[in-house]
RNA sequence: CGGGGCGUAGCGCAGUUGGUAGCGCGUCGGCUUUGGGAGCCGAAAGUCCCCGGUUCGAAUCCGGGCGCCCCGACCA
């Protein structure tokens, strides 16, 4: 392709409002451009990258012996009723009508749509296992979109799902995809950990995110450096030690603490108590009601493991008003003790805790001399504290750390969710109708575009690996209308083509310059300058873009040594 | 959903007291230049986000709306 003709966008500043590196220079080198808040559409040398890294993806899935379909985008909103997710999902959904003014939504997912050609097409487990999978566009209606291709509202998915005859087979298929996964972002050119993660909304027992540490990132992962432990901070767990206290007789006693609002103004406040002293009462909305959740005062409450332990799918902190009918308090003064008309859930933290110090549902008053065992009724045990960096790893007690990371996949065991919901059963060898197990498999194509430059880049610009680069080779003579110059870069030209080597050549009528900062900037691995310096020894200087090293190689020796390089 | 910011030429931005819009880069033409975003001359290019109001006059003041970005919350 010859640049003069190519549709490549290139900007000189920074865009004002890209922050993230990945979304600055995709931007900058005219690989992406925006549409709308989380709308994106592909240029050319975008779609170059993402035909690379899908073509990854189909020989990875090709290898487990997936299947490629490409499915609506648009669902009759009746499948999912019949799921149960047309209510269960909220306004992260598309929804629109038609003009007959039946429902439909934008797929956000296809579970339900592959779930329904399943149970319509499937009959016997001599059909089975079959893996699925497509990569279309998903839309969700984030409340936030950022970071460019990041997190956008319109997005890339291959998304499979597999079908087995029972469990044994599912855990197959999910090994199949860890170790498929795994070669993708290897081949990829980015490090992604599979950590252990919170199946959310998805149901399911065991799922996997695969993440990738970038400063872009939106989740944090938990790690251990002894044992490799690795876990979504929404899920991880660490050891603490909670010696149980010895019980303290004094019975409650209620004492008068005026402007005390938070945590921190009852450890400042005379008379109070140390964070750790203390008992944290939060309160919940939950589907069906309010609830209490404690915790030590210097622990902080982690939502979704809330939501697993109230065995919720959508939970809010209640609004002062509501807590202030239920318990005659306001934030500030809340306790648990007494409170008999409400689930209360308390971390494990506080199992055996005496002698602390809470609210008392009393504006303006804290009870001290509380015992949790004594004091608290009906106490429901879960663990719900939020792990922090340094704690001790609960499998090798070595201290766990904490880094920021993006998620590129997650794989589900979904079991027989469903299959059951939406009537998917095969007869199996016995003769008997059973549900199908199913897993369902996501990996985000255009974020993992944007993952890659968020680990290959430099002051100059994008440096994409060669496996995904948009093109291997730029040839950029430094003078067009020199013809010593001119005549090298048409040869090039004709011998790169035939040899079939991706290239693109730089014959604008631009100075050396401008050519190189482009070069650069839009990543191309190899950039070969048929200039005046080398030409004279019959030679062109071959530019790396990663390793920044220029060599001399002898005209007629191009093609074969950048096929040696490419080779790799 | 809370908090902050922004909307003026393709991009980045300025615009004073309200007087009919400018700078840099880019683009187009010309000359010079030619190995890391060249120089000079000339030119094209703007519903100043939208609607309404105040005013002789609004990019500027007032009201309403829309859009976009960032932080937090949220998030399959």
């Amino acid at each position: 392709m010859r640049l003069s003709q190519a549709f490549v966008p290139t900007l000189r500043d920074d865009p004002a409002d890209a922050e993230a590196v990945s979304h600055r220079l995709l931007l900058r080198g005219g690989f992406v451009r925006q549409l709308g808040a989380g709308i994106y559409s592909i240029l050319p040398l975008g779609q170059r990258v993402l035909d690379k890294i899908t073509r990854i993806i189909r020989e990875e899935m090709a290898r487990i012996g997936a299947q490629e379909f490409h499915l609506p985008a648009l669902h009759p909103a009746e499948l999912w009723k019949e799921s149960g997710r047309w209510d269960a999902i909220g306004d992260e959904m598309f929804r629109l009508t038609d003009r007959k003014q039946a429902d439909y939504c934008l797929g956000m997912t296809h579970e339900e749509v592959f779930t329904a050609i399943a149970r319509d097409e499937l009959r016997s487990y001599r059909q089975l296992p079959q893996i699925w999978y497509q990569i279309q566009a998903k839309f969700r209606d984030e409340p936030r979109p950022k970071g460019g291709v990041l997190r956008g509202r319109q997005f890339i998915m291959k998304d499979s799902y597999s079908f087995d005859v029972d469990f044994a087979g599912l855990d197959r298929a999910f090994d199949l995809h860890a170790e498929a996964y795994k070669r993708i972002f290897e081949r990829c050119g980015v490090e992604a950990v599979p950590v252990e993660a919170s199946s959310g909304a998805m149901g399911g027992s065991e799922s996997v995110e695969f993440m990738a540490h970038t400063a872009a990132g939106e989740d944090w992962v938990v790690s251990c450096s002894g044992c490799g432990y690795a876990a979504n901070l929404e899920k991880a767990t660490s050891r603490t030690t909670t010696e149980p206290d010895t019980p303290d007789p004094a019975p409650t006693e209620k004492f008068p603490t005026p402007g005390v609002r938070t945590i921190e103004d009852l450890v400042e406040f005379e008379g109070g108590a140390p964070a750790a002293r203390q008992i944290k009462t939060l309160v919940y909305q939950l589907e069906d009601g309010l609830a209490l959740f404690l915790l030590r005062g210097d622990d902080a409450l982690n939502e979704v493991k809330l939501m697993e332990a109230a065995g919720a799918t959508q939970v809010r902190p209640a609004h002062p008003e509501e807590i202030r009918a239920a318990l005659g308090a306001l934030p500030g003064s809340l306790g648990a003790v007494g409170v008999r008309h409400l689930p209360i859930y308390a971390d494990l933290r506080l199992r055996g805790a005496s002698g602390m110090t809470t609210g008392a549902n009393e504006d303006g008053f804290h009870l001290r001399h509380v015992d949790v065992a004594r004091d608290i009724a009906d106490v429901r045990w879960h663990d719900l504290r939020e792990v922090r960096s340094g704690e001790s790893c609960s499998r090798c007690e070595k201290p766990l750390e904490l880094e920021k990371a993006i998620e590129l996949g997650h794989i589900f065991k979904l079991g027989l969710r469903y299959s059951e919901k939406l009537g998917a059963r095969v007869l199996g060898p016995d003769g008997k109708q059973s549900p199908i197990v199913m897993g369902s498999y996501g990996i985000g194509v255009d974020r993992l575009m944007a993952a890659v430059v968020e680990a290959h880049h430099d002051a100059q610009g994008i440096v994409w690996p060669l496996a995904v680069a948009p093109y291997q080779v730029v040839v950029a003579p430094p003078r067009m209308n020199d013809s010593a110059q001119a005549d090298a870069t048409e040869r090039l030209e004709r011998e790169l083509a035939a040899a079939g080597i991706e290239t693109l050549i730089d014959d604008r009528n631009e100075r050396a310059g401008v050519k190189f900062k482009d070069a650069d900037l839009i990543g191309i691995p190899f950039r070969i300058v048929p200039g005046p310096r080398a030409l004279g020894n019959g030679c062109v200087e071959l530019f790396e873009r990663e390793s920044g090293e220029t060599s001399q190689i002898a005209l007629d020796r191009v093609v074969d040594t950048l096929r040696q390089r490419l080779a790799v």
